[in-house]
DNA sequence: CCCTCGAATGTAAACGGTTACATTTTGCGG
DNA sequence: CCGCAAAATGTAACCGTTTACATTCGAGGG
């Protein structure tokens, strides 16, 4: 029995049209409120006939469900929030490409926020989008431990991409296995002198492809390698400066593999303005695959990242914690990584051609069109 | 005089540890919810002691007040949704990181959905974010007009970016100004009998560049152009077979403008493969400046388009929408273009020189350490 | 014909804020 | 010391859902 008439029962919607609310679709169909929302969300039992109607009222009515007052009620916002540093655009929208698929199979949303230079705007953002997501999948690729459990700490389910991960919930990409199998890939063709450029210091990537190169080097039974190596800062101009050492190195790598393929473009460029035929005097390899490792010339056989399902992980992982908070266990996945054989390598101490001209005209023909010949390109 | 004790007042909390709501800061505080609210909000007049104890409150119990309340109460969410094609990854994210950055700094949030085929797709995600957002910034080059009403009748503000616009809001680049200034470049460098290499039929971009195209042509009382157009689609592929055909026509035309840079890259290949010297005896340009641009051999001149202003702009107009629905008139801005001058065309009728290598080798060293020369580089 | 029981549906209390309006304090002139 | 307007604060209705619990309805058994 009422103790009260409902106050929102009848006039409604002042001047301006107002979105139809549950109440109107209850009214319209005949039914209570209660009713409505059992049919439009499908759980409990409700007469077929009944459904019928209440159906029929909220098509009518172009009703959608304020779905402000809904995550007020049930306390989920059905959004998942990402966070990105200043990344290269070509990662970062496909990061973003591979969570948004997989969310929105789900159900679910994504909101987006990039462009943090440093830790404690991190947080912030972080804060701001308390209550508004269930979840964060977090991207911070040179953030140290610290602020990483203090994101913790914000007690909501968060995925860490490309981090240093000491604990909880993680995907990283394969970089230490990936190295490894690019050195493999090397020592087939015959190579044992083979330099490395390194990445950022503080960079867990690079500091893992850096474990894998060192651990087969020292797996090749070859010289010291440390003197190989050559400082580096995941840029083009970094590269260019670590070919030139390269170059002048006596004996000469056999091959160079970069940690990074912006790396790997600068190399090229300062070995061809130096001289140094690639790839029949020094091959030359890197890892990411970014679009324009196929353009340059010759083109950079590298390690593939498939970044798309980076983001798709990530998401199923955040899925998993946000679902199942009690019985969820932390885990850290890694996503494999794929060799892409192109042109930049082959076997050590070939003597370069005397015309290379119309070769490499043919090799830039190729480059033009790439889609063909790239659909049977990987190895 | 309260009918009944409010019930919200005391024992609230069960078991696992909730976040504190504004009662908690309230009770803390000892004050009402009324002040707490006030406080926070900063728009009504409080005393400065008890603002002090308010915020001291809110602090030590790390109140964050929940969103999906608020945009209940106010209906309002401070978030924009952002409606995207299955687009070039490049673009993307750059209109994403412009709408971000200017959309953060007025407290609001984005909600991103990209990947969407076909218009029914699009108006399903649109709906969903029904109540979610404040507002859309919907891209869809593609999509033809009737869609895109039906799209306005969502009653909530949307801006259009790069769409076929009849009417309403909408931001665009400056496609037909920044083709008619390609066309003044290359008429300065002495051409006249310039091919265009077209788009999609209909596409929004592509038929204002063609007209840009045209009009110069007819400006520079040149023969009939018709016949020195070809058809594309803005895939390198067709670039490469629209240059098989021009570089087939007699007499040749001496500069080739296609209406995206992937078609120029496309062109510039089969030129090659054709013998055909550029810019020697062809001048080639393109249009977008996308990365590759710099790295194809000769760099591209093209029209660089500033992505992130687009995006900025379109957030810019958005919010005036949604602040001021009553007195907001739909306006429909144009961003300019820029036009970046690299090494893919010179003068017609040039002699190709002899020993092409060096000077082409230097030309690679260049392109490989793009970010010095890339600073004076624009024009 | 009454009682019981389960299915179908209704009622109203949350959810956590904002804000119109009511009430209490304050400051100040008389 | 009173009265009164302005300033400060409190009260509770309201935003639109979900859902625990209450109620109604029908059918079947005794």
């Amino acid at each position: 029995m009422p103790s009260r008439p409902d106050v929102r029962s009848n006039p409604r919607r002042r001047h301006r049209a107002a979105a139809a609310t549950i109440h109107d679709v209850a009214a319209r169909a005949g039914v209570s409120v209660a009713t409505v929302s059992r049919v439009l969300n499908g759980k409990e039992l409700v007469r077929a006939e009944t459904s019928r109607h209440v159906r029929a009222a909220a098509k009518s009515l172009r009703y959608v469900p304020n779905v402000a007052a809904r995550s007020l009620s049930i306390r989920r916002s059905q959004t998942i929030g990402i966070v990105l540093p200043d990344v290269h655009g070509e990662f970062f929208s496909e990061v973003i490409r591979g969570i948004d698929l997989a969310a929105r199979a789900q159900g679910y949303h994504i909101l987006v926020s990039g462009s943090h230079s440093d830790p404690s705007q991190m947080l912030d953002v972080v804060d701001t989008m308390r209550g508004r997501v269930d979840g964060l999948v977090v991207m911070a690729p040179d953030v140290t431990l610290a602020p990483l459990d203090e994101l913790r700490a914000r007690a909501m389910p968060v995925v860490l991409l490309n981090s240093a991960t000491p604990n909880g919930d993680a995907i990283t990409i394969d970089n230490y296995g990936g190295a490894r199998a690019m050195m493999r890939h090397l020592h087939e063709l015959g190579h044992t002198r083979i330099a490395f450029v390194r990445g950022p210091e503080h960079n867990a990537d690079a500091r893992e492809r850096l474990r894998g190169y060192r651990h087969a080097m020292r797996g090749m039974a070859a010289e010291s390698s440390r003197a190989l190596e050559c400082s580096g800062d995941f840029t083009e101009e970094s590269g260019f400066a670590a070919g030139r050492r390269l170059a002048a190195l006596n004996p000469r790598p056999t091959a160079v593999f970069a940690a990074n393929d912006s790396m790997a473009v600068g190399v090229l460029a300062s070995l061809m303005a130096a001289g140094v035929h690639v790839p029949e005097q020094m091959s030359v390899v890197g890892f990411d695959d970014i679009p324009i490792a196929r353009y340059v010339n010759p083109a950079l056989t590298t390690m593939r990242v498939d970044i798309a399902e980076l983001g798709r992980c990530a998401f199923a992982l955040l899925l998993d914690a946000i679902s199942n908070p009690a019985v969820h266990a932390p885990r850290h996945d890694r996503v494999a990584t794929t060799l892409v054989v192109r042109k930049s390598c082959g076997a050590p101490n070939v003597r370069p051609k005397q015309n290379a001209q119309p070769h490499r005209a043919e090799r830039i023909l190729k480059n033009g069109r790439k889609r063909v010949p790239e659909k049977g390109e990987v190895s």
